[in-house]
DNA sequence: ATCGAATGGTTGAACATTGATTCATTAACG
DNA sequence: CGTTAATGAATCAATGTTCAACCATTCGAT
């Protein structure tokens, strides 16, 4: 198991824990986008959703940071949102490069109704680990985060 | 910062921790596949070079469960390695609906010559962590990986 | 005030990925 | 045996994603 490459103990040690993190995401994201999917919306609308909810309406370069996607995928994905009537586009008056993607109210019910689910299904793939376990990981995790993400850590991706 | 949800402590934990597995597993990838596709490779393409380097020649359904790809998806990957001379198809003669994979010199030459700067850079995006940590890091990401993942668990998918 | 650089957003091409369907081959079972 | 089910692979449409080129807008020098 882990990692066949021969080398020194250093760089074995830093493969097998890079496989194991990276099986481990693509596992929990598959297991919990299950539960979105399902319901019409794409793993980065949902994220998209989830943004403007709790962290209130974003202009469209911000939404790009928060779900590390880029600047064209970010117009298709309000494009699609917007067609589907969950959010508008607003043209930022004092500045007017920006557009602000607001949450409609069918957006944020939708997107609220959604949460209980998300949340619950989280909990159920992080339940093989115990509290301290979890705590653990995210301390771990946020380490590793640092190096290279957009620095803006405030809602998830979702992939 | 992590979660902005208004849970009790479990949900929040959880959340918080979810969320930074997939970012952390984002940022990581991305700074490593840098130095991939900058070379010319996929992800995926770079990921199946790999497992049959230190694997030896499996068939595309194998290929497919190491790289947790779709087998439609195999078959477009093993295509173009095909196309670039890094890899042969070959029926199989006892049961004629495989087809096995093989590396051809060229491919293990490219592979080979790969895997240094691929390990290096793999070490230097988990150097935020002390062996210790990422030791703890692999146990606690082999944990969460168990619950949906196809069980091989051979070789990297790098996403 | 003007020109050039930087920034936000859009567009279009290229491509990876998935999922459903189909085909060939093998296995199972009567 | 012969029919049916199961398996591995190929194909095709649909879609998400990225990247580069581009336009509009703003900001900063001079």
């Amino acid at each position: 198991m882990g990692t066949h490459y021969k080398g020194d103990d250093g760089e074995v040690r830093a493969l097998d824990a890079y496989i194991k993190l990276i099986r481990a995401a693509d596992s929990v994201a598959a297991r919990v986008q299950r539960h979105e999917s399902v319901l019409g919306l794409t793993a980065t609308q949902f994220g998209a959703l989830e943004a403007l909810l709790h962290l209130g309406p974003l202009c469209q370069r911000e939404l790009g940071e928060k779900l590390l996607k880029s600047g064209g995928n970010i117009t298709l994905v309000v494009d699609n949102l917007e067609k589907h009537g969950m959010v508008v586009r607003q043209r930022d008056q004092a500045d007017r490069r920006f557009v602000t993607v607001y949450l409609t109210d069918a957006g944020r019910a939708r997107i609220a109704a959604l949460m209980p689910g998300h949340v619950a299904e989280v909990v159920r793939a992080l339940s093989a680990l115990s509290p301290r376990e979890q705590e653990e990981l995210g301390r771990l995790c946020r380490r590793l985060g640092l190096g290279t993400a957009a620095e803006g850590q405030g809602t998830p991706p979702c992939r």
